[in-house]
DNA sequence: TTGTAAGCGTTATCAC
DNA sequence: GTGATAACGCTTACAA
């Protein structure tokens, strides 16, 4: 495969590559007409392109970005990639997407090399054992943003839910439609900010309506079994309040299996709106989160750092929208 | 943000560069103990890390690869994603991602630009308008290789579903169950070889039993304006061949919409499965295809040619698996 | 055992 | 108007 240089050009247009430099980047102001056009034919018949290293490692600018998701199998990360990688498109950017599978193992070696490729800047769904490796970036004053997480301490701005908010609507939602018993659903908490911040607000709630609280907290495969468990003993919430779309899976799979319905058996809420709840039977009324525009937002700040704009660190909060469908049962006006 | 560089490892160790990179490369076999644990705490104290553009402007590789998908919200580029990025950690490269949109200008400039960017090599979910475009791909060398979908012409690889299996499949089960009249539900053909593929296998089986066409084909919004007819009409199929997750969606929506019911008014088999299949209610009966397999076996392969391995150009189809659920009413054994 | 120097493909400075 | 030349940070013959 052999590639054709700014030297090949030079050479067949009988001009040095400085020329052949100025024509490229459109500087054909003080340009003989003859000399141009044999530079263009000359580009054009060997079909050359720029060598884009050779140019970075000139500019110091890669025109790349990184993106550390979890992982890219959750709709969550693949929304804020799509979203990210649109608005870099118009930036004239690429992407280059890791997934660190939670792991901060993965993820300071993603980091690592993703700065070894200098690439311009990077957005991160952080894990919260790199804390340090963030300050680091951040000391460095290396373009970082957050979504979705939040890590103690580091620097960085971050994008991501109004979780409280999230949690409040959806226990409102609720207590309003009549609901006295009202359970909580989450994946292992593992330090992750809006898994923490959704169940202390849920506690929160609870204590204010002296409600007791049900938590149904762990791995997937626990998670069915918590809830066949509370079945049998009869102390199954006649509410649930689901933390996120991989929760709700197990939720919606412990239902199907148990032959609990919705929303007689059981009403289910869930934060964050996946694409199939609206035409779920029962269509399930969800918090959703605008994880499109948490991605635009946050892209949006990392290239304003790129471009050397001041961003104060600063925590970004986008508001839910309760989306009301058929999963909960109104005990208010029967 | 100041960058270190071998320079200023090499003073701070007092040694020359060349040494550094010796160090740096492994090659200590000749080398002083002292002058290796100098560099060793000069790299420490600095914090230095290579630069990977000039090492690839040195080198011609860049250990990064470019995907480019028609959409990352479709999970089946999603799981083709994550599967090259699984397979290019271990080779220890990076993947760029790009969202195509079905739309050959922007395919066509993503891949100017991946090119000029110097990736070793490239995977595609290509569109049909740029046949030309990628048999100059070829004809350059530039390891490139297809996924889901073919290109008349093109010699590259290409690996995908068993499209004629999947679909014989689908009907010869609906056939067991005793329907007699089936139908076909996908998107727009585009020139799209799946798409294409499955739709042919279909009017072939049905010419070869007997039985009427119902091809439901188009954009998002007339598939549920064309369910809604034939069922007024009362000519609804009393089942449907679904040929993808998008289509499928449109066709649940419809079916909620206009109150029918699965499986006892409409019967639903879907090609390629979705998560939420398994606990639908009613689960739906699918012919999944393998997609992470799929995107293994295309990153094995485009590492083979990209290290300079043989290739022959030929086309990898995957076998796809009957998952029989709960969306097929049976008719025969009543 | 370590260092010198050339080269990868660009761009920028400055001279002609 | 056009062209040497150096520089970006690294690797690698080849020299010493």
């Amino acid at each position: 495969m052999k590639r054709v240089t700014i030297n090949d050009v030079a050479q067949a247009a009988r001009v040095s590559k400085t020329t052949v430099s100025h024509y490229l980047n459109g500087r054909y102001a003080a340009m003989g007409a003859d000399t141009r056009e044999r530079i263009s034919s000359a580009v054009h018949d060997l079909n050359y392109q720029p060598n884009v290293v050779a140019r970075s490692l000139k500019d110091k600018k890669t025109m790349t970005i990184g993106i550390i998701v979890a992982n890219i199998l959750h709709s969550f990360s693949t929304q804020i990639i799509r979203a990210i990688e649109d608005y870099a498109r118009i930036m004239n950017y690429h992407v280059i997407v890791c997934n660190a599978d939670n792991d901060p193992y993965k993820e300071e070696d993603y980091i690592k090399m993703l700065r070894a490729k200098q690439v311009d800047g990077i957005v991160v769904i952080p894990t919260e054992g790199n804390a340090g490796l963030f300050t680091g970036l951040a000391a460095d004053g290396y373009p970082t943003v957050f979504v979705d997480r939040i890590i103690e301490d580091a620097p960085v701005p971050s994008f991501m839910l109004d979780n409280e908010t999230a949690v409040r609507e959806a226990f409102s939602h609720l207590m309003e439609k009549g609901h006295g018993a009202i359970g909580f659903v989450s994946q292992p908490l593992c330090e992750i900010a809006p898994r923490r911040e959704r169940l202390d607000m849920y506690r929160r709630l609870c204590r204010k309506n002296d409600m007791e609280t049900f938590e149904i907290i762990g791995e997937p495969d626990v998670v069915e079994g918590r809830i066949s468990r509370l079945a049998d003993e009869e102390k199954l919430p006649g509410a649930l309040i689901v933390s996120n779309d991989l929760a709700l899976f197990e939720v919606l799979k412990a239902l199907k299996r148990l032959g609990l319905a919705m929303p007689d058996d059981v009403s289910i809420i869930t934060i964050d709106d996946i694409a199939f709840a609206e035409f779920f039977n029962p269509a399930i009324t969800a918090v959703a989160q605008p994880a499109f525009s948490i991605g635009t937002e946050a892209a949006r700040s990392l290239f304003g750092i790129i471009n050397g704009e001041e961003h104060p660190v600063s925590i970004h909060r986008f508001t839910p929208e309760l989306i009301i469908r058929e999963s909960v049962k109104d005990y208010a006006n029967e």
